[in-house]
DNA sequence: AATATTTGGTATTTATAAATATCAAATTCT
DNA sequence: AGAATTTGATATTTATAAATACCAAATATT
């Protein structure tokens, strides 16, 4: 009842999100492999999609297809998100992280065992979460930079 | 003697530049329609380039050619530079700015007709001339996102 | 216990973005 | 005045990113 709310939980194993996004199996694991999704992972290591993941795959899709944004491309404007601002790292936190110093890579592409990101679930993290889409983006940007 | 200093200055016409980048003068005005270059135009609409720009197409072409980001990427990234913050607009200037709205296309790429950018050259603002390459966008968003 | 699906890897295909070629008219420069 | 260069526009080529196909081993499902 309550699962079938919430956007966020796991549900669908990757032929079926393959299906839905009417796209291979293969493709999904490559953008895993690139870094645009981080699906949940079962103790098998078997993948599952939440509706959530799935909105957000749309919206690569069409920043490829659409837009013609190359994957290396959305890359790099995931790494522009100000993920230190969103969850408020110490400034030793930034020190020696090196998702604040990317400009190519997305903060939850690297393994962060260091800093207050090294317990976080960057699924659950809202800076992947909230920042799928270039719109959301430059909004956020435009709501904090006044 | 000033001239050769100031590396703003306009100085080779597009068949040097192109020389100079080792690419056609074709692709040089390719880039220019899709809005990654302003290069200053003579009252002949002849096209001149200074250093400045050289140096702002290298960076270009390397995103191209090794961080293989596409033009529409490029165009996206830039978008997202925070030109209200550099240049200090009104916010009734942004209210009807279609360059503070837009996630796809760089500013200068607007006409402003009634806002404070309308009186302004791209080409000589900061805006255009400070944020050729994703480091230093994403130094900026680090100095004005605290 | 048997069938279906997933896993990760490499090798191949396809779609298309990026660059090039060609053109006549206009401009520049010696 | 005449040779060289630039202009914009369309049509074509090329390089390669994105997607697909195929594989054996592991896991899931009924």
């Amino acid at each position: 009842m309550e699962n079938l709310d919430n956007i966020e939980v796991p549900l669908f194993p990757i032929s079926v999100a393959a299906r839905i996004l009417d796209i291979s199996v293969h493709t999904l694991r490559m953008y895993e492999r690139e870094g645009l999704v981080v699906p949940f992972k079962k103790k098998s290591n078997h993948r599952l999609y939440s509706k959530a993941d799935i909105e957000r795959l749309n919206c690569i899709r069409r920043a490829i297809n659409e837009s013609k944004i190359s994957i290396n491309g959305i890359k790099t404007i995931y790494s522009l998100i100000p993920c230190w601002d969103i969850i408020k790292c110490s400034s030793k936190d930034r020190e020696n992280c090196e998702a604040y110093k990317s400009h190519s890579n997305p903060c939850w592409t690297f393994k962060h065992s260091d800093n207050i990101c090294a317990t976080n679930e960057c699924r659950d993290c809202s800076v992947y979460k909230d920042y799928g889409e270039c719109k959301s983006l430059k909004e956020k940007l435009i709501s904090v930079i006044k």
